[in-house]
DNA sequence: CCCCTTTTGACCATAACTGACATTTTTCAT
DNA sequence: ATGAAAAATGTCAGTTATGGTCAAAAGGGG
């Protein structure tokens, strides 16, 4: 018995698959209309079943010729990197960064130009910003990690 | 798919690019019988694809033979932008930040896939930080500012 | 019956677009 | 000269068209 849920589900991973570039852009409120839902129901399905840590990237925008684009990006990657993330959420030292940006240049998932910028987001632009009450310490590292984490999600959906 | 909008945007801009002097002039009464649309819908498209952020100046005069001129300004230096930043921080919004990624990738001082590591720096991770005490507003405004200003720094060292 | 998942609806946020009215500049009749 | 009419553009608030969020209701499998 499938759920409208899986239904969508099914429907939109069709759509994936059958394009030539892992990604399908739809409208919200056509596709609710077309399954005969409520258009939040979309957003369910996007959440639970196109989430990152499924492998999926989704970006939208409001307004007229408004659009939700999903797009697939490869698992192998999405797993060890989303646990090295949840690992170190709390903790992510400088060092840590540069580390971790000299292993993804190593392995050409970024060029030299792309870590300095990385380096200057989350090292640089974080060494002097008491005044913004962001002290030094965990409250900061956690804001580190937060950067990284994106731009991490940013190159997962670029493949190798 | 595009907007009338969109459409318009990309005639403007194919008009300067044919030009030899990076300018084009335009009558908006023209313009808007042309693309059927109301006069204002142009001075929209003005405000929203040819801002001061995303590269371009724009005059105009009133009033019999008026004209809408719109220049791309040229930038061969990044520090004027640095500068800027500094004094106006607190106001950078989001849609600003974008519009000048869109005019840093144009002019090739950094490529898309640049332009998108940024922008997941400055933008999603910044989105949900008000459990690090960051609320919305003003102060988050600053801290995106003095990210945008370290990477700006950096892509000002490589050179065009 | 209970709990987890699904589904919905009310309310919010944002982009695109329009129309009425304001402002500036030129033109032209007198 | 001059001043009203005509010819342009500007502004801004309001409308339409999207998508997002969240809590509450409904459903379904143990």
């Amino acid at each position: 018995m499938y759920s409208l849920c899986d239904t969508i589900e099914r429907y939109i991973m069709r759509l994936i698959e059958n394009s030539p570039d892992q990604m399908v852009t739809i409208q919200r409120g056509k596709l609710a209309s077309e399954f005969d839902c409520a258009p939040s129901q979309i957003n369910y399905v996007l959440a639970t079943r196109f989430s990152v840590f499924r492998g999926f990237i989704v970006e939208s925008r409001r307004g007229g010729s408004g659009y939700v684009r999903i797009r697939k990006i490869p698992i192998d990657r999405i797993e060890p990197i989303v646990a090295y993330l949840e690992e170190y959420e709390r903790q992510l030292k400088e060092s840590d960064v540069e580390d971790l940006l000299s292993w993804l240049e190593r392995e050409n998932f970024i060029t030299h130009r792309e870590g300095q910028l990385m380096k200057a987001a989350m090292i640089k632009a974080l060494e002097k910003v008491d005044d913004l009450g962001i002290p030094p310490g965990a409250e900061r590292n956690q804001l580190r990690s937060r950067i990284l984490k994106e731009m991490l999600l940013q190159i997962l959906s670029w493949g190798k």
